[in-house]
DNA sequence: TTTATATTTCCACAATTATCGAAATATTGC
DNA sequence: GCAATATTTCGATAATTGTGGAAATATAAA
């Protein structure tokens, strides 16, 4: 992952009704939600989300499928898996306090 | 960390000129660099420079510390861990493959 | 105090982003 | 085809963000 894709990943969740979103669609697992429940869940007019929407699927944190009326969508869990590892591993070099506090990992003692 | 943070952090990070900044500091360790050391090295005017590092400092990314006529800036290891615990436990829930591939993890098999 | 250096603030302007009603575009069922 | 429902696109507008030169501020050295 260059800088250019992750900014657009980070843009993409760096808004409020985004971040909410993406949270909300987390939450629901991946068969996802129909827009319009999306909608009112978080109070939020069809075309604004619509407007987000698109924000997160261009950026490729979410994925969009048909479903007779509706159209499903569900959080891409390897896309924000591999903006996490940029993160990780290019904001965080030779610092080992700047990781997610996994209960797998145990910390060195530091100066 | 709420959402509001959370935004304001990734804002922070949102944006090239920014990200730049933020992963310069990062290796260059604690002691950090000074404005005009950045400045140059990015190629990126003083002042433009100066909007971006208060943008920075404002979410809590970065230090500053004077010292002499330089102001030393440097990342702040910490805010940034917390950003990606956030990210990992309210941007992932419930999804195992939503975690850093670090080498002390060991993937289940999933389905 | 004057000069030099480092950084920030100010300002004007350009560019991007966010909001949301109305209209347009599907899809489905009658 | 027509009506109902779901979602997107359009368009106008507001708000925010990004850029960089010039001036202001701060620190240090002569």
């Amino acid at each position: 992952m260059d800088n250019r894709l992750a900014v657009t990943l980070l843009s993409s969740i760096a808004q409020e009704a985004r971040l909410d979103v993406f949270r909300l669609l987390v939450q629901a697992g991946r068969q996802g939600l129909a827009a319009g429940a999306i909608a009112t869940k978080l109070g939020i007019p069809g075309s604004t989300l619509s407007f987000h929407l698109k924000a997160l699927s261009h950026a490729g944190l979410l994925t969009a499928r048909q479903e007779s009326r509706f159209i499903y969508y569900a959080a891409n869990y390897e896309a924000m898996n591999r903006l996490l590892a940029f993160l990780t591993e290019n904001c965080c070099t030779g610092e080992q306090a700047c990781r997610p506090d996994l209960d797998c990992y145990t910390k060195s003692e530091e100066g």
